[in-house]
RNA sequence: GCGGUCGUGGCGAAGUGGUUAACGCAUCGGAUUGUGGUUCCGACAUUCGGGGGUUCGAUUCCCCUCGUCCGCCCCA
């Protein structure tokens, strides 16, 4: 075919043979969150420039180079949305929610997410996630919920190889005191690693110890461990959280060297990844952290808060590679056959009817000999087919017929619902 | 940004420097004048992503281009 458009790349379209799995999954988020007393927020799908570079990281790849940013007539630098907390946390604080009487505030959203990346098994331009963010407490306790209404919404889809990657990068302190200790000890041999490693070091140290390309290299082994630089309130927080997770029946693993990739982290963070044998080369399915002092970054009074994104993309993908199926789509409750001209303008009055009650059917609009169009009902899984031809529009009668047991019988219009619901 | 892979009808998929471009699925029509899931018969690509070049001739060879998928970096 030779069409001039295409959709741009690192999108896609999703087509009705898999739409009705995204409806299963934002149907499965809604209930969960319902349980958990979190409310949906909708924020705009662009945002100030100014609004990601302060708060995700002037450093991070995401700043750096993935970000779809553009000036309007305004002349004021905007930018496609890469993530979502950051938008969540303004409205927070432009809406003054810090008053509301309940808190924490909790909010989930679900909606399209850029980045300019280049494409690959479960990497997008264009991604959704779900996300959740409680904003207003530093309970440990929240920092479990939000990790617990996670795994449960993976739970309900009805994933099984996931595991959670749980690690605390401290408070303030304890990550200034641990990243000074970083670039003493790398400073000496820096040369020997990669040029992003180099800069990284005096920007984000932490980093270096994500980096995959070094990953061998000796220094990586003996580097400072954040964990024995958390101050003691930092480090009885993170216990606190594991006793929490223990207590909700959840199983973790411990990673000192989970990093997760925005500035705005702090205390706890984890991921949650597929283990999953035919997935791609990514695994992260949900990333998420605590955020204390976001707020008053963008300046707001102070709000400690917590949340994860997950991508809906990567939860399907997770269940095709678990070969996990749900059941197809509710098959039609009726196909209506019509013969000639007069069937034709019957049938479409009585398919309204049907519709009316709550039937779903369907009829032929391309004018096709009965054979095709019984073919129709068949393909469409129909329970039961309704005939119309001449003599049936002189009699105001049809044909019903139970499609499983082929049995067929004439039955009068004004009946007819009568008999279908039974 | 870098590396690899691929691009033939609605879908899947063969194929060769020469002209009738296999086959399977799906679809449509017929056998069966108003009845499905089986069977049989028939129809269905002036064309092989796009542009240029080599050649008497290119879907097949070369160049460019666009796009796909996968991987690296990094993430959801």
């Amino acid at each position: 075919m030779n069409m001039n458009f295409k959709v741009p790349r690192g999108t896609q379209d999703i087509l009705p043979d898999v739409s009705w799995k995204w409806q299963r999954v934002e149907n499965i988020i809604q209930s969960v969150c319902d349980v958990y007393n979190y409310k949906e927020i909708r924020t705009p799908i662009f945002e100030q420039t100014e609004l990601f570079q302060r708060t995700v990281g002037d450093t991070t790849d995401i700043v750096q180079k993935e970000m779809y940013t553009f000036t309007d007539k305004g002349n004021r630098s905007m930018t496609l949305r890469p993530e979502g907390t950051a938008a969540v946390v303004r409205s927070f604080v432009e809406n003054k929610m810090f008053g509301y009487a309940d808190q924490p505030v909790k909010l989930f959203y679900t909606g399209p997410m850029f980045r300019y990346e280049r494409q690959q098994a479960g990497r997008y331009r264009q991604f959704v996630q779900f996300g959740v963010e409680a904003i207003g407490s530093d309970d440990p306790a929240i920092d479990a919920e939000v990790i617990e209404l996670a795994m449960t919404v993976y739970k309900r889809a009805g994933l099984s190889d996931i595991k959670l990657v749980l690690n605390s990068l401290g408070d303030k302190e304890s990550r200034n005191s641990h990243r000074e200790a970083l670039i003493a000890h790398f400073t000496p041999h820096i040369g020997e690693f990669c040029q992003d490693c180099q800069n990284r070091l005096e920007k984000n140290p932490l980093r270096i110890l994500d980096c995959k390309v070094d990953r061998e290299h000796p220094l990586m082994e003996t580097a400072p461990s954040l964990a024995d630089y958390l101050n003691e309130s930092s480090s009885a927080y993170f216990e606190k959280v594991k006793q929490y997770l223990d207590i909700a029946g959840i199983e973790y693993e411990y990673d000192p060297n989970l990093v997760r990739g925005l500035d705005y982290y702090n205390h706890t963070a984890f991921e949650i990844m597929s283990t999953s044998k035919g997935f791609g080369a990514i695994t992260t399915l949900c990333g998420g952290g605590r955020y204390n002092g976001l707020a008053e970054e963008i300046g707001g009074p102070p709000a400690p808060g917590i949340g994860f994104a997950m991508s809906i993309e990567r939860l399907l993908l997770a269940l095709e590679a678990e070969e996990k199926s749900w059941t197809d789509e509710p098959s039609l409750d009726v196909y209506l056959v019509t013969l000639g001209d007069a069937a034709r303008t019957k049938g479409f009055e009585l398919i309204g009817k049907l519709r009316e009650n709550g039937l779903r059917s369907e009829m032929d609009y391309m004018d096709r000999k009965m054979k095709a169009q019984m073919k129709s009902a068949d393909r469409l899984q129909a329970n039961y087919v309704i005939v119309i031809g001449e003599d049936e529009v002189n009699e105001n009668t049809v044909q019903l017929k139970n499609m499983a047991d082929g049995q067929q019988k004439k039955v009068s219009m004004d009946d007819l619902l009568e008999e279908l619901k039974k």
